[in-house]
RNA sequence: GAUCUGUUAGCUCAGUUGGUUUAGAGCGCUUGCUUGACAGGCAAGAGGUCAACAGUUCAAAUCUGUUACAGAUCACCA
């Protein structure tokens, strides 16, 4: 039988994941087991997939394989969500290629074009996925816009409505006027950019006396003035008042006049204000109500008219004079030109501040007055901080509880209604009674007229009669259900699915939705389950670029996921994600930790090969292997005899897989500690080691036959067996090569699979035995180390002397990997051999060539340093009464055998320096 | 500006209620290897006054305070 020397990850996992899915082992029913449930964060339906993608799949891949492992009845479910925004630019520029302008297009006729869009791309991201092996139920695949979907939003909002948690009113909201349309306080991204501040005069509409020396009236030849200062002149538009401090000295003798406005004509009052800071730019404040939310709130207190000089794609409207119709950048550039020209400008000074932009659109917002539907936030906002405050959901890593608090302690109503076509349509319904306005919210437009028939008797004579609001809802007030909304939890809140999947376990997503999700999920789980939706939210990191910038479209320094699967193969690269990605840590990426995924992939594979190599040997003579092994000590080197087990093959197999199994015994433990704590990179790197260090480096290094002899079946079997588990505990991480290898391990019956298997789980382990090959290991590497550095070739076999303790056990070990002809125990130092030290125990080689006398007592004196110096600070401690008398007594022992060991160290490296001087 | 979190080897990170032979890992680096599984490899090795200062303690990478730097979140004054 021959296997190819390299593992190719194409092919295997491409198969691999077509037997999964055809004998549809992803998919989960309800049964008797426990649930073990994980949503995904719907990607959105323009996306493709991106790094960040991969990290937080390859991380819910880990933790629902793990968890079918380990007997739960895992369910991962996969969907998307429909992201008005987004889309609706696709959309618009599908339509755009194809000649036709949306504005030319009935609502109907649009949301047609849309679901064709959906259709068509909607789903990359999902089918992307399954390059990465991700064991998704598929048929389970829901959308934010489908049926059960749509309705369940359309339920939330009747009811909230209904419970007084929604209304609708007119504010100050944030308008991106490129998508044209409100978003919520979240959706804006604060830039600092570099702009101008622009000192504008304001001339007096009558004269005053005001002689004192610090007044803020200055006076040119065309008469008094004051200044104010500005970022945004145009806004000089829609200027009602200029506000100023009532106790800034500088202006009080304004009190009662008014100003004109530059370049507008317009005569407007001056309001005393404390809000003004005196501080900033000339202390006087030009106030436009209807483009700042501070200046709007003065123009309630002070009763100012409110003045919209914009259109809501930015451009100036009628109120902009002869700026109409201009951008209002294009607008800004001119009006300062013009006011310039009029000598209405004092002085123009670089300035930077911080400009919101859409997140979505990346448009500047424009805060803009008008009417939207805001849902109320206190009551839920504290519940939602309850659960994770006491730890009923709990935060990995935990600092993110601070981002939380914070957030949810200074939360402001939010914003859920979007003037766009693709999206859940407000259920509210319009109708005049007597020329006003009227609102009824129902599920169905037959119900609002019921419900319109019930308030106003003979309003509206028939259901058509009803306008329904145009816009659409806030795509995250459809995401914040999904937990719920995707076992149908909202309409049929008994049904068995989401008594069985709710709540969740763990979700796993980005800090920076954090509250655009996560909260809010939070709160919705409690007003509609009463429960949280999940008991852990792992955060993932940000995925950088090798200089640690965020990894972007534009900056064009992400790669390409399906490239590097194509590339290091899915296991490769999904090792390489995790390795560097603690829980909230950003990853500086670097395909070169891909390599090392595959490097690892490839060393498993030969793992293999080398096991499919051996020759087995039935019926072997067991004469030695008598249970010896068990008790085997230290002590018992003395009943080492000419039938020494160095020599015994198959003793040195039976205590090779003792230790083996311990080591693995041990090693788990500390992995199931890692996983319940979400430190899952720690846990991976473990089981890396695991494989690599002491499976292949030492564990078969112990085993392996001398080349043309055969291996004992015994032993043969066991190291199939412990094979075998290590695949299992790899197998969350890279669950392609280990199915391969553990198919190719042995028969299976038809449709056998490594991800239905159970996760082998610590057992007892002896720590004496492992702490025993520890010094073995170490004596071994000591052999290696003197032919390395007194350049011995590793053929010539050599000798070891040991004065001191040392277990017997693993003498055969030694013999082998140190390529040792025979072990002694002497009781005296040996002359004229090179010696090493492993702990307090002298190990001696005699070897033919000189021995360097100078080099030998270098490292001998510098060894003697270290000793000595260990032993001073182990002095200083035992010397400090305090420290004898008042620490524990445990301490104070160890400290007393560290002075007994650094002390005979000491002496032993004295006396080989005595000998060689 | 406010709050929070960090700062440990060249890089990325562990280090759990202070004490476990004067700090660990991976990568990288250095040296030597055509070793019958693997150069996508093997073996060995070097590398850190734990950001700085002060304090608490018998004992500090670990606790407290100050400073410096970095990051995050929120807010934002024209």
């Amino acid at each position: 039988m021959t296997i190819a020397p390299k593992y190719d990850p194409s092919i295997v996992e491409e198969k691999w994941y077509s037997f999964w899915l055809e004998k549809k082992y992803f998919h989960s029913e309800p049964d008797n087991r426990k649930a073990y449930t994980i949503v995904i964060p719907p990607p959105n339906v323009t996306g493709v997939l991106h790094m960040g993608h991969m990290l937080n799949n390859t991380i819910q891949d880990v933790l629902i394989r793990r968890a079918r492992m380990l007997g739960f009845n895992a369910c991962w479910v996969p969907g998307t969500d429909h992201a008005s925004i987004s889309t609706e630019a696709k959309v618009v520029a599908m339509l755009k290629e194809r000649g036709i302008d949306k504005r030319d297009l009935s609502r109907d006729e649009y949301l047609k074009y849309a679901w064709e869009w959906k259709e068509k791309y909607g789903g990359i991201i999902l089918t992307q996925l399954r390059k990465l092996g991700a064991s998704c139920d598929w048929d389970r695949t829901a959308f934010t816009m489908d049926d059960i979907r749509y309705e369940s939003v359309i339920r939330v909002f009747v009811d909230l409505y209904n419970k007084g948690l929604i209304y609708r009113g007119v504010r100050m909201v944030n308008w991106d006027p490129k998508a044209l349309t409100a978003v919520s306080d979240e959706e804006v991204i604060y830039k600092e950019s570099h702009g101008k501040l622009y000192y504008l005069r304001y001339y007096l509409d009558s004269e005053i006396s005001d002689n004192s020396e610090n007044s803020g009236i200055k006076k040119n030849e065309k008469g008094q003035y004051i200044v104010v200062a500005t970022t945004r002149p145009e806004t000089i538009l829609g200027d009602t008042a200029v506000c100023v401090h009532p106790e800034d000295p500088r202006y009080t003798s304004l009190k009662g006049h008014s100003v004109v406005i530059p370049g507008v004509g317009r005569a407007v009052k001056i309001i005393m204000d404390e809000y003004v800071d005196r501080e900033f730019g000339t202390g006087a404040l030009k106030i436009t109500p209807a483009h700042d939310i501070n200046d709007y709130n003065l123009g309630l207190k002070y009763n100012l008219e409110t003045i919209d000089i914009f259109n809501d794609n930015g451009t100036l409207n009628e109120h902009g004079l002869q700026y109409a119709g201009m951008d209002r950048f294009a607008c800004r550039k001119q009006i300062v030109k013009d006011l310039e020209e009029a000598g209405l400008i004092e002085k123009i000074e670089d300035y930077t501040n911080n400009v919101g932009h859409s997140e979505r659109t990346d448009a500047v917002i424009e805060p803009k007055l008008s009417a939207q539907w805001f849902m109320r936030m206190s009551d839920v906002a504290k519940k939602a901080l309850e659960v994770v405050e006491d730890d009923t959901i709990q935060f990995h890593p935990a600092k993110f509880k601070n981002t939380y608090r914070h957030w949810l302690e200074n939360i402001k109503d939010w914003c859920i209604s979007r003037q766009l076509w693709w999206g859940h349509r407000i259920p509210a319904y319009y109708y005049e009674v007597d020329g006003k306005s009227e609102v009824v919210v129902a599920a169905t437009r037959d119900e609002a007229y019921r419900l319109a028939c019930e308030k106003h008797p003979g309003a509206v004579k028939n259901a058509d009669d009803l306008h329904q609001d145009e816009d659409v809802l806030d795509t995250w007030f459809s995401s914040w259900l999904w937990p719920i909304s995707l076992f149908d939890g909202i309409r049929n809140p008994d049904n068995e699915e989401i008594k069985y999947y709710y709540p969740t376990d763990t979700l796993i997503t980005a800090p920076d939705i954090i509250f655009f999700w996560v909260a809010r999920m939070i709160m919705a789980g409690e007003e509609y389950r009463h429960e949280v939706p999940f008991h852990h939210v792992y955060f993932t990191g940000i995925v950088r670029d090798k200089l640690g910038r965020k990894m972007s479209k534009s900056l064009g320094n992400s790669p390409d996921p399906i490239m590097l699967i194509d590339k290091y193969g899915a296991d490769g690269v999904r090792m390489g994600m995790l390795l560097t990605a603690p829980a909230g840590n950003d990853i500086p990426f670097d395909e070169s930790i891909c390599e090392q995924g595959r490097n690892f992939s490839n060393k498993i594979w030969n793992a293999l090969r080398l096991i499919k190599g051996w020759e087995v040997s039935e019926g072997t003579d067991q004469s030695n292997k008598s249970n010896k092994s068990d008790k085997s000590t230290q002590s018992d080197k003395s009943d080492k005899s000419d039938k020494s087990p160095q020599s015994d093959t198959l003793y040195n197999n039976n205590v090779s897989v003792q230790w083996m199994e311990m080591r693995m015994a041990q090693v788990l433990e500390e992995i199931e500690k890692d996983f319940n704590e979400f430190r899952l990179s720690e846990a991976l790197m473990k089981s890396y080691k695991l494989v690599w260090d002491d499976f292949c480096s030492w564990y078969l290094e112990m085993i392996k036959p001398a080349y043309g002899t055969p291996i004992d079946r015994e032993t043969y079997e066991a190291t199939i067996g412990i094979f075998d588990r290590l695949m299992r505990i790899l197998h969350p991480f890279m669950p392609f090569v280990t199915e391969e290898i553990w198919h190719a391990l042995a028969e299976r019956p038809e449709g056998a699979s490594i991800m239905l298997q159970h996760m082998p789980h610590s057992v007892f382990y002896d720590q004496r035995m492992l702490d025993d090959f520890e010094m073995a290991r170490e004596i071994i590497a000591g052999v290696r180390n003197l032919r390395n550095s007194k350049g011995l070739s590793p053929k010539e076999v050599l000798d070891l002397y040991i004065k001191g303790n040392c277990p017997a056990m693993f003498n055969g070990i030694i013999c082998k990997l140190g390529n040792v002809g025979k072990i002694e125990s002497v009781t005296d130092k040996v002359e004229g051999a090179l010696s090493f030290m492993v702990g307090t125990t002298e190990c001696f080689v005699p070897v033919s060539l000189n021995i360097d006398k100078e080099a030998e007592l270098k490292k001998l004196n510098e060894e003697l340093k270290y000793a000595e110096g260990f032993l001073a600070t182990v002095m200083k401690k035992l010397s400090n009464e305090k420290f004898v008398n008042g620490a524990p007594e445990k301490v104070v022992a160890v400290e007393r055998q560290k002075k007994a060991d650094a002390e005979s160290k000491i002496a032993a490296l004295k006396a080989q320096i005595e000998a060689l001087g």
